[in-house]
DNA sequence: CCGCATCCCCTGCGATACTG
DNA sequence: CAGTATCGCAGGGGATGCGG
């Protein structure tokens, strides 16, 4: 195998919202719209629709809507957006770690600031 | 641990051509500027050098440069740069598998489109 | 409650040309 | 060889308002 397939795992992620939105769904299993919008601080409605519309079409998220007033939409991984969950749990883990190291990165770059 | 630091990952490998650097960084532990550059079909110096640069900021990828005529510089990953293998490896491996899911998905798409 | 339509802005990226 | 400098555009994404 020769050619990177990384990307193709990226488009999935790509977007600015969408590991966000996987994110609280590998933490509650299902949500409804309004209830995603609340956990994710800064989205709009737009993007929160547009972001999911792009995962259910890669077949990463269902989308089901109950027929009743007030709609009622409730959104979960599909079993093979699960597949997911290692990758974005070792993204997470990766991340964490990262973030610790940005901060010596930061505090070392203001030694050298500081120093000139 | 609340916050998603899924995004912490994905910063570094932001920007279109990012992954595929280290991709390449990967198989071959040091490149030259142009070495990459061919290893890398449709990428423009302008794009590399940004990228490289970004890499080279966040303390994933190590610059060396030899004062000679002609020039002549060296890019490889650093000792933290390198604990990103696994999770790269993990992404295509990931992708690689959805690439097939990508196709039995547009094969039923084809198929509804012609039932109707 | 859930979502679409519209307008607009900003930046990521490409094309091209020039330097030590 | 290994970059910088400049220009220009497409489209991702924000703000806002309407509709079932």
């Amino acid at each position: 195998m020769e050619t990177c397939k990384v990307d193709t795992a990226l488009e999935i992620l790509m977007g600015k919202w969408k590991h966000r939105i996987l994110f609280e769904l590998t933490k509650n299993d299902v949500m409804r719209f309004n209830e995603l919008k609340r956990a994710i601080p800064g989205i709009t409605q737009k993007m929160l629709t547009a972001q999911l519309r792009e995962l259910e079409h890669h077949d990463i998220v269902i989308r089901k809507v109950y027929a009743q007033i007030p709609p009622k939409v409730e959104y979960s991984m599909t079993e093979y957006g699960k597949s997911l969950h290692p990758l974005l749990d070792a993204m997470h883990e990766w991340g964490s770690k990262h973030a610790i190291h940005l901060k010596e990165l930061e505090a070392n770059e203001s030694l050298k600031e500081h120093n000139a």
